[in-house]
DNA sequence: GTAAAGTAGTTTATTTTATAAACCAAAAAA
DNA sequence: TTTTTTGGTTTATAAAATAAACTACTTTAC
């Protein structure tokens, strides 16, 4: 009847990071940050979580002397959420 | 640019009760159990949590002999769910 | 009739997860 | 040159999910 939901990505801040990864194809750290609100600390293990699972790729680099963090998501990441919007339809109906 | 999701409701299993109740009006323990695969102890903790929060009712009975645990939903609990279903969209689009 | 097994759950303990707090390093500003 | 800001990581704490153990009663099998 349900289908089970990726617990990887059903998680509020995980699943905000993969929503904007999917249509900005890429996006750094503060960017992320800002956009979903989370503190730097929680960000970072979520980000790194992700990351493990082949989800998302993380590039660090220097914007001249600036440290930056960019992600982007694997084709890995889009079918876990693509899987994962459908499982929950199983639970919210179209809608 | 991200709604809040509801903790409360924001859980597989909290999820599928919600779900089973807002379509089928009211269902007991057992049902429930089936439907959503929980372990019993699992199913007792998280119906008393949506129950404290008002988003259901429990009506303890007796069917003959066998004790009888009737769960329905709540208002709160249909206006809870409807608007979790709007904060999720804000992750996963239309869809 | 009584021992064993099944039904319907609750309570408690353990594990996992999410989150927050503390910390580090470098750069820019005062 | 001390202070603040940026960009994070690591570690500790709080909350949550889950599993295991237990209770109470019923039915079935001997």
């Amino acid at each position: 009847m349900f289908k089970e939901l990726n617990p990887l990505l059903h998680s509020e801040l995980r699943l905000g990071v993969m929503s904007i990864l999917i249509s900005a194809d890429s996006a750094d750290f503060t960017f992320i940050r800002k956009q979903t609100g989370a503190t730097a600390g929680n960000l970072s293990v979520q980000l790194d979580k992700l990351s493990q699972a082949g989800y998302i790729s993380i590039e660090k680099g220097y914007r001249g002397k600036v440290p930056r963090t960019t992600c982007r998501i694997t084709e890995k990441g889009v079918s876990a959420f693509q899987e994962y919007v459908e499982a929950l339809k199983s639970y919210i109906g179209k809608g």
